[in-house]
DNA sequence: TTAAAAAAGTGTAAAAAAAACACTAAATAA
DNA sequence: TTATTTAGTGTTTTTTTTACACTTTTTTAA
């Protein structure tokens, strides 16, 4: 035991992750519950010790993959957190990243004894561990200013979507009511959608909607000559 | 000697700062060449241990105020770099900040013999040590689209400026040239910058212009109402 | 089977913002 | 005193954004 010695004290190093879905209209973030004290029952963004061969992106994607085995998601970091007391074990500093991920493609594992993890809507947030309201208040405010200027939106979403799906999507993340008609042209004059001919199929009321897919690859294409998206 | 010892390996926490100013019309960056190995004689941006008892922000500052004097200044994360290879010492990770300031209210200290600093234009950069080229372009990227939505050209410029040397730093950063006359309308539309009725009394060619201040009070209540710096 | 209800889809006009553009004014230097 | 240099100023055109209402296609209920 008590294998690591140095000469000057070192802050452990966590990675956290706040992973955003998207269900019924509705934002909602990954949640696990703390088995442990500190903050014993109280529910706190999935995260871990940083390995000392991977970078801390890598240790995020490792640990989003272990809580949630998601691969090859949109991730990128938040922000570093390391006020000195923030953890009450000890000097503790977390690199933080965020996450969007197609929730239809996604089942929390039901009974993982270890840790119970739980989706949750952003309006109606438990009490978090640690400090981390404060570090949800920057990623929902990071995430927020995002979809406005990156087309992360449809990271949220299935590969297929509607237009009102999208539109419901932005509603959401920037709380506001969008104009439908305004809403539409500009989306499709980014000429960035392929409208895949399918339409909504489905025991559902009113007339049904045309599916759409994001051209990832024309996009790619057009920031590198420059192009802004922006909504 | 060697006295902290832990359970697991931890890393080492640094934090570096890089720093711009503005001067004759070009945007320059502090940088302090290495007295030891690794890449001794090659330079790089100042920073340094995190203290256990400060927080990243802290340290970063207290960094700055050791290495230039300076207190009271602009200063934001900007990113945390954490490659395993990025020190050939061991596993290093640092929180970037980057700071503005004025640079007519700093001297370097000159012959300070532990370490040479120095501003270098960002067009005529030396080679830089670990991996603080990778950081500086994180860093230039990060001030390119912060000044078009944040008014934080100011802290570069003194206290009075004129709307020339405004254009002219705006030039510099974003690398184009602007409109004149656009340029001061939407300035002056932004209703943030108060006429101080001072001219340039100078020993110089062509019409001297007027002072201005930046009007940082009325800027932060703007703020707290939804307003939206942009240019 | 028909009528009512619900949501998707569509275009145009007005307003606001951004871009383009050239001359006059005030100082210094020759 | 004349030439040179830089500051300062307004208007028109173009582009972008906003506001706004009806028709179509489906399901549900009568």
């Amino acid at each position: 035991m008590n294998n690591y010695t140095y000469k000057y004290p070192r802050p452990s190093v966590t990675t956290d992750c706040i992973i955003f879905g998207f269900d019924v209209n509705e934002l909602k973030v990954l949640l696990i519950e703390r088995g442990l004290e500190p903050f014993k029952g109280m529910w706190a963004f999935p995260g871990g010790f940083l390995d000392m061969d991977e970078s801390a992106e890598e240790g995020a994607k490792r640990e989003l993959q272990e809580e949630t085995n998601l691969e090859g998601v949109f991730i990128e970091q938040l922000y570093t957190f390391s006020s000195v007391d923030r953890d009450p074990r000890g000097r503790v500093i977390t690199i933080a990243y965020f996450a969007l991920i197609k929730l239809a493609d996604y089942q929390v594992k039901a009974g993982d004894d270890a840790k119970k993890a739980q989706w949750f809507s952003i309006s109606d947030l438990p009490k978090l561990a640690f400090d981390h309201r404060r570090v949800f208040e920057v990623a929902i405010e990071r995430l927020r200013k995002k979809i406005r200027y990156e087309p992360i939106g449809f990271e949220l979403l299935n590969r297929d979507f509607t237009i009102p799906e999208l539109q419901q999507l932005y509603e959401a993340v920037l709380e506001q009511k969008l104009d439908k008609r305004n809403f539409r042209k500009k989306m499709m004059n980014t000429n960035l959608l392929i409208k895949t001919g399918e339409k909504q199929r489905r025991r559902m009321k009113g007339k049904p909607a045309y599916y759409y897919r994001f051209d990832k690859q024309k996009y790619e294409e057009l920031i590198k000559k420059g192009f802004n998206f922006e909504i």
